[in-house]
DNA sequence: ATCGTTGCAAAGGTTTTGCAGTCCA
DNA sequence: TGGACTGCAAAACCTTTGCAACGAT
């Protein structure tokens, strides 16, 4: 039961670095907000809002979806977690940032799992063109799509698969 | 008055490209459907399904929202157009895609202007990830934000950009 | 006590859908 | 002619907003 320190240390550090930005922005640190966050912190994988919203709303806190979309705003710009905008649905996908270097996303058009890599390549692909057409590249955003060859990805698994694809 | 000879010809090649397909996939041959894919084509910019449908709506063509969505599906399929998603903001943007190389894009996230660029080791980059994690990789979209440090680009010029900052 | 934050529900913008009428094959 | 396509409007979807009540400082 008791709990590893090292994910202890992790989720003191993260409410103290949400902390200081609510306090450095002049917001409120009220509960709800900090709930929102332990909640994406216990989580491992990508996530939208709605998810998040239907997590809470079975555990013990009851906020409004309202909430959550204005925390993770909050979070966003405090660099804790990441928004991002696969396939082309409307939904945006979250996931928790801080620690988690840089990444991009590999997703399968069939199964909607979603795989991360790195290149460094991608990092010179920026400055390069960042130089060569004059411009101070703050972030990117790379997504490949594909279909992943191993046999345990059965076609149209779920629904979000399905969204990805349209 | 002259209508260029390659243009002429583009034009008639993408016309039957566009038949053809409808013609294998048992679709009729409409009126709408050929304007929508003629107006696309006379535009060198990218779009949003709205614009397209207003655009449609000054001029001669009186279609429907329903039939812009819907044939802008079908030349999704046929690769005569492509289907992006920039920034985080719900509309998707459209551009013609036939003879036109691939590349990738590069936003500006004060005045919203979009840059096409290529690099050739993003394809190095996707036959590497995939081979690595055993996929078969069918696209990619790789977008880099950032300012533009030209002297032409005010804060916040247009409804766009305002868009893609959210 | 103040004033930012919450919850709820209603509005917002983009895209999809249902249905009756139209028209291509 | 018949089934697919269109137009219209309504619905669906995700997200934001207005406002009264609440609560952190």
């Amino acid at each position: 039961m008791a709990i590893p320190a090292t994910d202890w240390n992790i989720n003191e550090e993260i409410r103290e670095i949400f902390a200081t930005y609510l306090e450095k922005n002049k917001q409120r640190k009220t509960p709800e907000r900090f709930a929102i966050l332990e909640e994406i912190y216990k989580r491992d994988d990508h996530f939208d809002a709605e998810t998040l919203y239907q997590h809470l709303k079975e555990k013990e806190y009851n906020v409004s979806r309202a909430t959550v979309y204005n925390t993770l705003d909050l979070l966003e710009s405090c660099e804790l977690v990441t928004k991002h905008q696969f396939g082309n649905n409307a939904t945006h996908q979250y996931e928790k940032a801080y620690r988690y270097k840089q990444h991009d996303h590999m997703i399968c058009l069939n199964c909607g799992q979603v795989l991360e890599f790195c290149d460094p390549r991608i990092q010179q692909i920026q400055s390069k063109i960042g130089d060569l057409l004059n411009f101070e590249i703050s972030h990117h955003s790379l997504v490949l799509y594909g279909i992943c060859q191993k046999e345990h990805c059965p076609y149209m698994q779920n629904e979000q698969a399905k969204e990805i694809n349209n």
